[in-house]
RNA sequence: GCCGGAGUAGCUCAGGGGUAGAGCGCAUCCUUGGUAAGGAUGAGGUCACGAGUUCAAUUCUCGUCUUCGGCUCCA
């Protein structure tokens, strides 16, 4: 008797061995169909192996990470078979899932190329193979009968692999006429792949080492019905329409130029009083919170980056040291702001009545990042960090990380950013010697850290390992729109630069003490932010943030004057007004997507009889009838006003 | 930096060894008392840059730069 225990806790019988298969049939047919893998005691195992011991059991469908991680995974090998079909003698790599579909690495025979057209030839082969329901089936295999069967194929990526698992444990699939060294799991055949599609090919390194043979790398995504994946495509275009540097160009906010240079963006009028508001709504909030704005040099004295250690560990990969007219002179433009803040700290002595410090600055640093690696706003070789540094006492640590991480909140809800993630970094703790300070300050900080976060009640993941040499963190990370993850927000402990600055407090024992020092960025980098933030709206802003917030038309040049006064008398009230003083045409030229941009359109000299009153069109609101100037400022600041509310408390 | 696409008007893109093309935008004029439009005319290009092949290169070849998709990296 085997006693199957599901998720809710209930508790089936069965005669003898079972498969999932067996289990979802005893509880649905409509189950049966959509279970893709089943979760034994919390591995995954096909749906057709059999469980013959007593288990907890989760049944995974499409709607389970699981259930889909298995869907993908038969997919790409269903990729392989297919190109194992045309290109002969191909070596295969790894094939994994990603978050959106699978991947698989390949080295084809005679060097031989994939190009995007042979994409769709391989996905027609991936349905046709599809349609032939060949059982996917699982095997156990000695070392070294699967050393030996790699070896005929003459595979070395596959041996290499194999070479490093542990015998006993290999495992290989078969379906038709592939067969893949593979842990599992599968779907029980290949019917269930319903609609396929090849996104893209990119070069990858084997092993992700660039000492390695460049591969091939073949990219898809399945789904069990056509309907999703013709979902999935629609989407995939509303996202392109979504990208911050499509929307960055049609609105004007910011542009890069070749004479320039590449990766130093080009701040535009629109997209300068966008960051301004959010500098301004930071600066205000910090100002509530504690901080002391400062301002630091560009540049700064090579040696001051070889105190820090900065100059040691990323001097290669900086613009390089500026020689001056002095010999043996040499200046960098600064990759970072903290070895300045640490000079102000040491300006004057300072007690432990002193502390916290915190020192706030939007500072603009510039890092000689790798040509390919540059991304629109959100990879940048000059970029302004809305940098702070906080220097307190050890006993501080965590009270002072509790108001970074309020300061964060207001931010996050102030744009409505709501579907982030928050990731906590601690030691690892197997390999102490890679860390800098004593094993007490860094429990000290941890617990701070792990508590801090409990006590606001912000979701956490936690990463062993991943902490900076120098102390813990804690990152946020926001999705964009093509849902890839941007680490925005950064609060980080760091016990190293005060002792390389060898920054002191007295205490109130008259003894000197070292300050602990925390990093902080609530928006990451200007750049990368208002990237995020285009994407997070498609552009349009909350009405605080907007670029244009109101556009005054005159209907025809008689009007100019009134328009003017108008703008004016709205000037008064915060709001940017744009006059354009052209004739009645004017109304071609706001339309469509800008129309659909600026929140309020004023349409003045509409009604002759009402010269002293304008039309208000809200955006995606229409026609809001026809109101005193004075109506509608006072209209308009109410709206302001509601966003606003409740963003400091 | 590495692999692979791409670079043609302000924007989006088509073309192709022999005066350079479209749509939108822009300019001028006409029409329209209008919910933001119709018509006519026009201006705009060293076809990214540099070499090579050729009688002739924007087109073919090579190199450089930039950009896009990945890899790697991210103080």
């Amino acid at each position: 008797m085997i006693h199957i225990t599901l998720p809710d806790k209930s508790v089936r019988e069965f005669e003898g061995a079972v498969t999932g298969l067996d289990i979802a049939k005893s509880i649905s047919n409509r189950l049966a169909k959509d279970v893709l893998s089943v979760s034994v005691d919390g591995q995954v195992w096909d749906l057709t192996r059999e469980i013959d011991k007593d288990a907890a059991v989760k049944l995974n469908t499409w709607d389970d990470r699981e259930g889909k991680e298995t869907f993908w995974h038969s997919s790409a090998h269903l990729m392989a078979e297919a190109i194992e079909f045309y290109y002969p003698g191909t070596k295969f790599g790894i094939g994994p899932t990603v978050d959106t579909g699978f991947y698989y690495d390949i080295d084809l025979p005679n060097g031989q190329v994939l190009s995007e057209k042979d994409l769709e030839k391989i996905e027609k082969k991936m349905l046709e193979l599809a349609r032939e329901k060949n059982d996917i089936v699982r095997s156990e295999i000695s070392k070294k009968d699967a050393l030996d069967m790699f070896t005929q194929k003459n595979d070395e990526l596959k041996l290499e692999l194999i070479s490093e698992l542990e015998d006993g444990t290999i495992t290989l699939y078969n379906q038709g006429k592939f067969t893949d060294l593979c842990r599992g799991p599968h779907l029980p055949n290949t019917e269930y792949i319903k609609a396929i599609k090849l996104t893209s090919i990119a070069g990858a390194y084997w092993r992700g080492d660039e000492h390695n043979k460049m591969l091939t790398r073949v990219y898809g995504v399945t789904f069990p019905k056509q309907k999703m994946l013709d979902e999935y495509l629609v989407m995939i275009e509303e996202a392109k329409k979504r990208d911050h540097r499509k929307i960055g160009k049609e609105m004007e906010l910011f542009a890069f130029s070749d004479a320039v240079g590449q990766g130093l963006p080009l701040w535009l009028p629109k997209g300068t009083q966008l960051r301004m508001q959010l500098e301004d709504f930071l600066k205000r909030v910090q100002k509530k919170y504690g901080y002391e704005q400062v301002m630091t040099p560009h540049i700064g004295d090579v040696k001051l980056y070889k105190t820090s250690g900065h100059f040691q560990k990323y001097g290669k990969d900086s613009f390089q040291p500026i020689s001056t007219p002095a010999e043996g002179e040499e200046y960098m433009l600064k990759p970072m702001n903290c070895p300045h803040h640490c000079e102000i700290y040491k300006v004057r002595p300072k007690s432990y009545k002193d502390l916290p410090i915190r020192m706030a600055e939007f500072g603009t640093v510039y890092r000689y990042e790798m040509s390919g690696e540059l991304h629109g706003l959100t990879r940048v070789r000059g970029f302004t960090q809305d940098d702070a540094h906080i220097f307190c006492r050890p006993d501080q640590v965590k009270e002072e990380f509790q108001k970074v991480i309020d300061i964060i909140f207001i931010i996050f809800k102030a744009l409505s950013f709501e579907n982030y993630t928050a990731q906590i970094s601690l030691r690892d703790p197997e390999k102490p010697e890679k860390y800098i300070g004593s094993p007490e300050n860094w429990d000290k900080a941890e617990s701070a850290i792990i508590e801090a976060c409990e006590e606001k009640g912000l979701e956490t993941t936690t990463e062993l390992g991943e902490a900076a040499f120098y102390g813990p963190k804690l990152d946020f990370m926001i999705k964009d729109a093509l849902g890839r993850s941007w680490q925005l927000g950064t609060v980080q402990v760091d016990y190293n630069l005060p002792e390389r600055f060898q920054l002191e407090y007295i205490g109130a024992d008259d003894n000197r003490h070292r300050p602990v020092m925390i990093h902080r960025a609530p928006f990451g980098s200007m750049e990368r932010f208002v990237a995020v933030l285009i994407e997070h709206t498609a552009g349009k802003f909350p009405l605080w943030l907007t670029p244009e917030q109101v556009v005054v038309l005159p209907i025809s040049e008689k009007y100019n004057d009134y328009a003017k006064k108008v703008s004016d008398f709205l000037n008064i009230s915060d709001i940017r007004t744009v006059v354009d003083d052209r004739n009645e045409k004017i109304g071609r030229k706001i339309r469509d997507n800008e129309l659909k941009r600026i929140p309020y359109l004023l349409i003045v000299g509409e009604n002759e009889a009402q010269t002293e009153s304008v039309s208000v069109r809200r955006q995606g609101e229409g026609d809001k009838g026809v109101m005193k100037t004075s109506e509608f400022a006072d209209f308009v600041l109410k709206e302001i006003r509601e966003q606003l509310s409740g963003l400091y408390n």
